[in-house]
DNA sequence: CTGAATCCCCAACGATACTG
DNA sequence: CAGTATCGTTGGGGATTCAG
């Protein structure tokens, strides 16, 4: 499919709206780009997950953000979070159907994103700033 | 494809390194999905645009932050820009081949976005904030 | 082990004014 | 028209502490 046609299928669901700053796109975009969206939802993308994995896997994530970035992924329904009532707890994290599909749209980006960033990165340092 | 098959996919290219915080594609990540960066890019999707013109579609954005993303846009080599030296200035942008190449990947983001975005902030606006 | 709560800072962001 | 420069604010985000 050619970028054209692309942006003629986006179109067709909220003509001229996409770019508004009210239309609920805006917020989802948010919460998933937000600084650990992406990681988090491409994680779960695998398997299931629990909270210590997470942690370690997003390198670099507090514990503050990855609570929060769980939290609003949730209340989104896109993660589903599953606490086993034992002590000491164990908390698994999942994608739900709507965060499969969200995900499925993700992984072309990151792969696109894995291959050409070291380029990128490369050309960009050279000449400009960081 | 499966989910399964993109996560191989993906792990192809950097084994255990993509969720590295030093791995470059966070680099780039993050000037994608900066507050504004997706938007812009897939404003240029469509055509070549002027400064003005992508002010007014970018709703919301500030004239600071646009050019502070199209010049990160334009360091990483995803945007090209075209100054005619002329009075009034006149300035065009639009997509490198490397820029089509990632829109490619963030139109179906976009898409999936336009469709499900709507239940998603009225679901998760029920129950608990926004 | 999994979080919630608190403190605090800085840098991202917006508004405004100015320039070629 | 297309930016740059400057300033003020805010809330995102990290470190730490506490709880179940």
């Amino acid at each position: 499919m050619t970028v054209s046609e692309q942006v003629r299928r986006l179109e067709q669901y909220y003509p001229d709206r996409v770019m508004a700053s009210a239309c609920p796109s805006r917020v989802v975009l948010d919460h998933v780009t937000s600084k650990w969206g992406v990681l988090v939802l491409v994680s779960l993308a695998g398997r299931t997950m629990r909270w210590g994995e997470l942690r370690r896997t997003v390198e670099g994530v507090s514990e503050k953000m990855l609570a929060q970035t769980l939290q609003t992924l949730e209340r989104d329904g896109l993660v589903h979070r599953e606490a086993l009532p034992v002590i000491p707890p164990h908390v698994e994290y999942s994608l739900t159907g709507l965060g499969v599909g969200l995900v499925e749209r993700l992984l072309p980006l990151m792969e696109w994103l894995a291959e050409h960033s070291p380029a990128i990165v490369e050309q960009a340092g050279a000449g400009g700033r960081g």
